[in-house]
DNA sequence: TGCGGCTATTG
DNA sequence: CACAATAGCCGCAG
């Protein structure tokens, strides 16, 4: 049994020597637990308890660089929030999405899976449960019951009462890493996925710190350009609840002028759309934009409401509410930001960060003295597959700036069919005209198809996959139903998809954190990241070194990510005052 | 009040 | 019956 130092600071320098004192190096695990004026901190050789704020963690991270454990966001952004941006960190929540897949990850639940216990039958701490706590036993001073389980109302914030609590608070979150680690060097078959998946963990963990920063920072707007917009696209700002309903009517007298008043038909309501249109002659089975884009001359209605439709979504999406509530005094958007979801692993965004209409994105703007650098992946997707595949012909492909054009020739098919095919392959796409491209698809990347087709076969049997960096593709199965066929075809394209997807997003994150650890000391803010873009706000005298920066992260991320794959991969990366700004 | 369906936007 | 996501509004069940 190691003895274990019980250490104590008061300041940066104290916990430094401490830390020292504990042989902790450049690079060891050292779980950290923060809250109100407590600290806490876990090595494998030391419990120490900080008397003093966290931001004395910034200097030793600064001066000793070691890998910070940490159990979840809410730790990152109570760090952010404190003005400590740790360079690197092993993210207990984001590990275990990783090894285990699925979405939930809080304590409880991660620590289960690294003690091999069935959470469904932890503790909680609902009131009848009280018996329960009573008669469990042990010394409520120490964070694990004697069952194993994590002792619910520690789960509950009771490690924040003191130091010590929050330094066995840490331990626990130590002896997670550790675990977590052995069970990614178990799981991988060979040492290049145990050095690819621990490389994958530490990304998606500093994933985790940028999402902290992205959304403490924001993204910087113009207020006055977003005015202008707003009020060319849905008019003045209401200024009482009456205005907003007349405004509201007014927009929607330009659909009903074509019918009798009264009619009593509600825009919003699909089933009376196409009651509308059915009155002037339109029979269609839903009423989607796609589908009435088509039938535009057939009646003046049609186009009115398609009109209709896009000014009606920038007012209850993105209208005078939403500026309201998500860009704050200081110009910037911010939304919360999740680093992996639970399909693929893509890095999600709210407040309309991801799917921000074009049309607004002149708002976005670089602040006075600052510019955005832009940089886009070309054809990410296709080039993964390359990759992860091994495919040698596609490699061969990526040498090309337009993936497409050797496809196409190869093929001895138009690009745009080309283009069909590959997409059609990624998204296991079997009608209309891809079907046939398909087959040539086969003949001619027999290694690429056959590894989506593997994909496909494993989510249709309901067995779990991996991506080439390690993430964990669960697959649900619901048995029985009527549908199972239709079920088992579905997870078959998520599977096909997923592998692709999942493994770009891993690419993308280990590029945008790269990006971030490099950029940092030339003022550089990462201030959105979009699947397969980055925006940079730089300052003005520095855009074209953040430029060739981006480019070289690129270049180091994709070679840590895959070594040996052979792919090129492309930017497309360009200096602009706004987002909406041409590229190039 | 919660949830599925429909629709729109983005990569 | 082409993949992923966020988000709003409607109708309907409870």
């Amino acid at each position: 049994m190691t003895v274990v130092l019980h250490l104590s600071a008061t300041d940066a320098a104290g916990l430094a020597a401490a830390l020292r004192e504990a042989g902790t190096g450049r690079g060891d695990l050292v779980a950290v637990a923060v809250a109100d004026g407590v600290l806490g901190l876990a090595t494998k050789r030391a419990r120490i308890t900080a008397v003093t704020g966290s931001e004395v963690l910034a200097a030793v991270d600064l001066e000793m660089r070691p890998r910070w454990v940490v159990w979840d966001g809410g730790t990152v952004r109570a760090l952010v929030a404190g003005g400590v941006r740790l360079a690197t960190c092993w993210h207990l929540a984001a590990a275990h999405r990783l090894v285990h897949g699925g979405w939930r990850a809080e304590p409880q639940r991660v620590w289960c899976a690294a003690n091999g216990l069935d959470h469904h039958a932890a503790p909680t701490l609902g009131q009848l449960d009280l018996l329960a706590i009573a008669t469990t036993g042990g010394d409520p001073d120490v964070p694990v019951q004697p069952d194993g389980f994590l002792r619910p109302e520690w789960v509950d914030g009771a490690w924040r009462r003191s130091p010590e609590a929050a330094a066995a608070w840490a331990g626990l979150a130590l002896d997670v890493a550790l675990r977590q680690r052995v069970m990614i060097e178990a799981e991988a078959p060979a040492d290049m996925e145990r050095r690819r998946w621990l490389a994958t963990t530490h990304a998606e963990s500093a994933a985790e710190l940028l999402c902290g920063e992205l959304e403490a920072d924001g993204l910087p707007v113009d207020p006055a350009i977003a005015a202008r917009l707003l009020h060319d696209a849905i008019g003045p700002q209401p200024v009482d609840d009456a205005a907003a309903a007349a405004a509201r009517a007014d927009l929607d007298a330009m659909v009903l002028r074509h019918l009798p008043p009264g009619s009593g038909i509600d825009l919003r309501n699909p089933a009376d759309v196409k009651t509308l249109l059915r009155r002037t002659g339109i029979d269609v089975p839903d009423t989607r934009a796609r589908r009435l884009e088509a039938l535009r001359a057939d009646h003046p209605i049609v186009d009115d409401l398609l009109r209709w439709r896009k000014a009606d979504r920038i007012a209850s999406t993105f209208g005078y509410g939403w500026l309201a509530q998500h860009v704050g005094e200081d110009g910037r958007l911010r939304g919360e930001w999740a680093a992996s979801d639970g399909a693929a692993g893509r890095m999600t965004a709210g407040a309309g960060l991801h799917n921000l209409p074009a049309e607004l994105r002149p708002m976005v703007c670089a602040e006075p003295g600052h510019v955005f650098v832009r940089a886009d992946l070309g054809q990410i997707e296709p080039r993964v597959l390359a990759a992860v595949s091994g495919d040698a012909a596609l490699t061969a492909a990526t040498a090309d700036d337009d993936l497409y054009l050797p496809v196409a020739r190869r093929l001895g098919v138009e690009r745009a069919v080309a283009k069909v095919a590959v997409l059609a392959a990624m998204y296991g796409q079997t009608s209309g005209t891809a079907g046939q491209a398909l087959r040539g698809m086969q003949a001619a990347y027999p290694t690429a198809i056959g590894y989506l087709a593997d994909a496909a076969a494993a989510g249709e049997a309901g067995r779990p996959l991996r991506t080439f960096g390690g993430r964990r593709l669960r697959m649900y199965s619901i048995d029985g139903a009527a549908d199972h066929r239709a079920a088992a075809a579905g997870r078959g394209r998520y599977a096909r998809n997923a592998m692709v997807q999942g493994a770009a997003a891993e690419l993308f994150k280990m590029w945008a954190v790269t990006v971030r650890a490099r950029g940092g000391e030339m003022g550089m803010e990462v201030v959105l990241c979009l699947h397969d873009e980055l925006l940079l706000h730089v300052p003005l005298d520095r855009a074209d070194d953040a430029v060739a920066l981006t480019r070289d992260c690129l270049a180091e991320a994709a070679h840590r990510w895959h070594p040996t794959s052979g792919v090129r991969f492309v930017a497309d990366i360009s200096v602009v005052r706004s987002w909406a700004d041409a590229k190039g």
